[in-house]
DNA sequence: CCGAAAGTCAAACATCCGTTTGAATCGGAC
DNA sequence: GTCCGATTCAAACGGATGTTTGACTTTCGG
């Protein structure tokens, strides 16, 4: 019986199978679709979509080939849900306002704000892929599913412009969006040109330039005075000389 | 007769043939090697090392498939070729200080080199992929070959880090570094992003906030009032709070 | 002219990839 | 125990890619 089998997708909620397909194996008891999405996570992250093999993957998972096949329809369906899975964890830890509270100053929630931009990315805990993942997205955006990503980013980019707007009220909206845009691109440079500052800082003691205390302290303050002599040419009526 | 044919590498000079292989094909005359690297410019700062293929290159330059590996051994160098071109253009256009001489103040230091970080990136002529192939190169090494970017990128390190140093001379080593990289993660953000910050400022009118001479003056005011600050707040002996 | 080298070309080769297939295996309900 | 659906498995399929091959054409020195 040909029977097309068009993607079973495992009925609606799988999770009520906790069991194995292999007795033998002790790790195999884990939810293989889990392990799957964790293993396309570091390979996607690492290699991008198209260089990342489904046979890495589902090696990396302890897997079949057939595995991605069966659980997901494509490669392209396991990426999208590998994305949607760390947009999703990115979002519950990691939240915007870091935890403070609506009156706090804007210099703390600005504080606040680059040091959750920056544990996102730098590193924060085993995956570690998520981070790599949704900003690969960003420099090379695979079609649509970079739509999912504005809805996280775009509220993002919005409560940081609302955080400039406070400290610079004198400036205009286009300055605001870009000084938004400085703090970000500070923040996502050690992320994109990891390696290669890895590299120019060679020379350096053992603890890289990536310390996040460090780094979280440097664009705050950096971004802090540059908003505060922004603020203070533009309501001075004549913007004067730097002295 | 077998004869291994071992990437014949048209002798030494091969620019002393004005020749085309082809007597009826008018742009055949062109050199075939130099159009295949151009083509392959451009494919690979459009798609990235293994998503470019060697029939596109082919294809786009007007050469045969065999063209790649006769006058280079692989895809992989004709990759480190074309990259070795890029980084010789962007060095012969673009110098780091701009035209600009060795006892100008700082300030006009700064913005010179920020404008040609820009310029060399945000689609500057014709051809532009020069920039877009190295940034590239930045994001997601290849072995050996960000060696050679290395050395085009460390002395213009080294050259920004002089330039904060006059801004701020009382900060420590290593937050000069930081702010260097602060200058530089502004402006390469508009280029890894590129198409993320495109759909977020979407509402935005025709000019994109892309347009090279508002984004200079932004990242330079922005980065020259950091940098007053820094030093203000350095200077005075207990770093008091923002105001 | 001739003959070797440089260059071009269509076709094929080898390899890798994503995907499909059909059988084998497992767990649990009856 | 027996059957059924869910799951795993090895093998193969079809396509795309980088590369090679061998013949053909052009060029130019002698």
């Amino acid at each position: 019986m040909p029977k097309p089998r068009t993607h079973p997708r495992p009925t609606t909620q799988r999770a009520a199978k906790p069991l194995s397909g292999r007795a033998s194996d002790p790790e195999s008891s884990a939810d293989t679709r889990a392990r799957l999405i964790e293993a396309a996570g570091e390979e996607f992250a690492a290699h991008g979509f198209a260089e990342a093999t489904v046979r890495g993957i589902c090696e990396r998972a302890g897997a079949n080939i057939a595995a991605v096949n069966y659980y997901f329809r494509d490669k392209e369906t396991l990426y999208l849900e590998t994305l949607r899975h760390a947009h999703r964890y990115s979002l519950e830890h990691y939240p915007h306002d870091g935890g403070l509270k609506e009156d706090a100053p804007a210099e703390d929630k600005l504080r606040a704000f680059v040091r959750a931009f920056l544990a996102k990315m730098l590193d924060p805990n085993r995956p570690g892929w998520h981070g790599r993942l949704i900003s690969r997205e960003m420099t090379e955006p695979t079609p649509a599913l970079t739509l999912l990503i504005e809805e996280g980013v775009r509220p993002q980019f919005a409560a940081l412009c609302a955080i400039v707007r406070k400290l610079a009220p004198s400036l205009k909206a286009d300055r605001i969006e870009a000084g938004a845009a400085s703090v970000i691109g500070q923040a996502l440079h050690y992320h994109h040109c990891n390696s290669l500052i890895k590299r120019l800082y060679s020379e350096r003691v053992d603890g890289f330039p990536f310390d996040l205390d460090f780094l979280t302290d440097h664009i705050t303050q950096f971004s802090l005075s540059a908003f505060e002599g922004l603020e203070s040419k533009a309501t001075s009526r004549r913007p004067g000389r730097t002295s």
